[in-house]
DNA sequence: AGCGCTCCCGTGAGCGCTCACGGGCTCCGA
DNA sequence: TCGGAGCCCGTGAGCGCTCACGGGAGCGCT
């Protein structure tokens, strides 16, 4: 599997250990392990030996014997999106909380790439948690049989466990946030890959449903990035001069948005308003900050792991979905 | 060692799946693995009976045998600081490549955490790389015979093996470049716990170099964070108010101290500039952009995930040290 | 018929460690 | 003198899996 086969010097055992300390295996292990039924003499020459020799235990026959460590795998989309590393706090703090170790996976939203992860992880992990791009792919956790919690999926996560967000609920505070500002025609600066995705769909339902015209071009797809976001406006306001106001994915594009309009010479939010989506700590900076649909990202993470392990314990986690709430900032 | 002893439904062997489909373990372990040697109908039927009692090979069982899979073990200060996920993404990206897993510890810059991470590490990974605050807490890691790459360690590293970063050559890009603005009387924002910190020593040593006044009293330390910036400026100029340029620790204090200035009134760069260090992307979003002193992090971390593999070949890493460049925006 | 081949499948051993034992030694009190 | 209690140490077994074998069944060939 490794790609370039590397020289691994091999490690010491314990026999290797006992064998110089002129001592049985099971001396070995009460020195190592600092345990009694041993002389502080005979400690000292096992411990001597063992640090002349390297030696570590290994964690494979070790786990092989006492089955308590627990590793969650976890999958994120890009790591270079300041959302995820939220969410790894969360999930750092109550896997440290309840001793469990972290392997992290970054997928880049690259369906292939998660579909390897999550056999990796199989491998590797008691349990999984993390973003999935479609119900395809989590089907595939099902296949190998790793107990997996999905995490805000932008698709209909029906009774996969996990955690979720009321996206059309953050959608709905967005838009009506818009709408009683006096836009009447709003856009969308769209990052999902998948065209089913929660909240694409949720605008134009929510955007509809209060009375807007909208329409599929008014929609604006772009890679999940600052620069992303920037040309995705400037597209959009050349296709539909009309509109006055964009929903964006996420707070990275909405902050693309936003130094996409200044720079075209458009004020924010006198001339044209944005409201992102999650509420990092990030769209607070900027200037103007960001109005954006807040979700609690950290308790997100901190939640995964508690429905991890539930999944472990063998149980189905109860459904959480978490209710965002409107911060409105100066972009909208 | 787990805080919340909980139930753990306990996992079905090789031996159980062998019985289920009246084969041998080894059969079953042909099927699995999918191996020659084997009848298509057997294959299937093994495949049936794994599937029914939700079988997965024990990682540790496995691991005993193929010594293959890798695993490093990644320690950072702080996921919340934009840095690391940096970072990170670079020891990701190379730990891919290589096709070893990355486990996460986060230790907060506090010492007790960071030496429990090293303990837990050397029990779970073969090889460590990362930030650790202070030599004694990397002798720490020798002592348990953990081959460890160290990160940019602020204090002096003499032969620990790592990735460095010229910090001095750093610092003095930056004061020279306050200098030749015209300021005479520059301070200092620090991040750092340890007062022996090369960031804060090399701005002394530089700037008494370019023949500037500066003492002890023109540092002012703050906890790392957009708000610690803030308040460490205001508390900076109320004490010297003949400073009219600071040098900041990193960009999330250089950020902050741009928003404390803004707040009080006072005009970036033109009455008071800052610089920051380290160059992150997000210094480019904020009004005016931080002037900083750039390092390439992502690449750090994939020298990282090399040094870690000369380790763990027996092999000693060559010293590398990054050279930062001055990237001009606008806050200096 | 007998040989050799292919196709399947099973058996022992062992990876490195810990757990449950068992056993020798010294010392002390009856 | 001897039993019983420590104290220290070693010996088998086994965790769950893979690797190197070995072997039976079925086939085609001479």
């Amino acid at each position: 599997m490794n790609v370039t086969p590397e020289s691994r010097v091999k490690r010491a055992t314990i026999e290797d250990v006992a064998k110089l300390a002129g001592v049985s295996r099971q001396t070995v292990s009460r020195a190592v392990n600092d345990k009694a039924e041993i002389d502080a003499e005979t400690k000292k020459r096992v411990l001597d030996a063992a640090r002349s020799l390297n030696y570590r235990p290994s964690r494979f026959a070790r786990g092989l014997i006492r089955q308590d460590t627990t590793t969650l795998g976890l999958i994120i989309s890009d790591i270079g999106n300041p959302f995820f590393p939220e969410l790894a706090s969360g999930v750092l703090r109550a896997a440290q909380a309840r001793d469990w170790q972290v392997v992290l996976y970054d997928t880049g939203e690259d369906p292939e790439r998660e579909v390897l992860a999550l056999s990796t992880l199989a491998a590797q992990a008691d349990v999984g948690a993390g973003f999935l791009t479609s119900p395809e792919v989590f089907a595939h956790a099902e296949r190998l049989g790793v107990p997996f919690a999905v995490l805000d999926p932008g698709w209909d996560a029906g009774a996969a466990p996990g955690v979720g967000i009321d996206v059309a609920g953050g959608v709905r505070l967005a838009v009506r946030h818009l709408a009683a500002a006096g836009h009447r025609r709003i856009g969308m600066v769209d990052g999902a890959a998948d065209p089913r995705d929660k909240r694409r769909t949720s605008f134009l339902a929510v955007a509809r449903e209060l009375g807007l015209e909208v329409g599929e071009d008014d929609v604006q797809s772009a890679p999940r990035s600052v620069e992303g976001g920037a040309e995705a406006i400037g597209v959009l306001r050349a296709r539909k001069p009309e509109i006055t106001a964009v929903f964006a994915y996420n707070d990275i594009l909405a902050v693309g948005a936003v130094r996409g309009l200044k720079a075209a010479g458009v004020r924010v939010p006198e001339d044209f308003a944005v409201v992102g989506f999650d509420g990092l700590p990030l769209g607070e900076l900027v200037e103007p900050p960001i109005t954006s649909v807040y979700v609690d990202i950290r308790r997100m993470g901190e939640l995964a792991v508690a429905a991890a392990a539930e999944l472990l314990a063998g149980r189905t986690p109860e459904p959480v979905v978490l209710s965002p709430e409107l911060r409105v900032r100066g972009s909208a």
